[in-house]
DNA sequence: CTTGACCCTGGACCATGGTCCAACCGGCAT
DNA sequence: ATGCCGGTTGGACCATGGTCCAGGGTCAAG
């Protein structure tokens, strides 16, 4: 089995040396085996972990819950119901960015559509829309504080 | 002209304190006035300015574009065309996120969907695909290092 | 023997948008 | 005068996922 240093398998899974510590800190990877000289030697399993936190991330998966992965597929109790239990709840995730943020987009499409460019910016309806609204806003806090949602902020899919 | 503390501007526009003098630092307010003993002193424009801020971080744009915007409607001489630059530029990053979000949304609901719920871990699909995918990331890999796409990583458009 | 490439550690730093803290001062009611 | 609320400052801290640095040690080649 051949065992490789922090630099190749750093090289190996497209990441830098910097990152491997960083999941080592940050109990993704296990502590690897030392030389007499005090260096880190991994092997293949080691890279496949790396391999697997990546496409996790991929998929929108935070750290946390690629940590949270790998301790599942490590068990031989668990059911692939836990697997499934994250995803769902990464999938509720996703849409609701997406909607809020297709939300946005629309309403930014609507102001450039009647953005002319070429009227000095006293006239730019986009500004007028930001100075104006706050009414709505108003509302909108109504609702938020009915709904005691508080902001510790979105974590999970995508940046 | 009612003049207000900083705590009677905060409540006004529905923010802490804090972030009042934050968007001071950030040269998003201007400095303001102050009493004899050091309180800062505001106005209706303050309120506004923050209110503008707002409007235009729901609508997805960063602090430092509420900056840009705030200055642009500040100038006699600039063009609307300079806010719709930003507004589509915004835009364009919107969709790109979308499309981004949606794909993964669709690939994890294809694997939530293969996945039985009711068998041991280690015949999770979703696991499976975790663990096995690591020719396509090579092959991705090769897409994004022939664009060059710097990781600088992603502002704008919702957190 | 020296050079260069690699490795070690602990800790600082990046962006983003704030929040919270201590330790202090001002101003009003009781 | 005592309490209490509110204001002031500078700085630390939160999450996230790393990156970079200084100040060393290790190891193979020339």
């Amino acid at each position: 089995m051949g065992n490789f240093k922090i630099g190749e398998l750093a090289a190996a899974a497209g990441v830098g040396r910097d990152t491997i510590r960083y999941y080592e800190r940050m109990g993704l990877l296990r502590e690897p085996a030392r030389t007499a000289a005090g260096y880190r030697l991994y092997d293949a399993t080691d890279l496949e972990r790396v391999n697997f936190i990546r496409s996790a991330q991929e998929l929108g998966f935070t750290l946390e819950q690629a940590r949270q992965l790998l301790a599942l597929r490590a068990s031989d109790t668990a059911h692939a119901q836990a697997v499934l239990d994250i995803t769902l709840a990464k999938i509720a995730d996703a849409e609701a960015r997406l909607e809020r943020l297709s939300d946005i987009r629309d309403m930014l499409r609507m102001l450039a559509d009647e953005c002319p460019g070429e009227v000095p910016v006293s006239d730019c309806p986009i500004l007028a829309f930001l100075t104006a609204r706050r009414k709505d806003q108003q509302h909108n806090k109504k609702h938020q504080a009915a709904q005691d949602e508080r902001s510790p902020r979105a974590k999970g899919v995508l940046s």
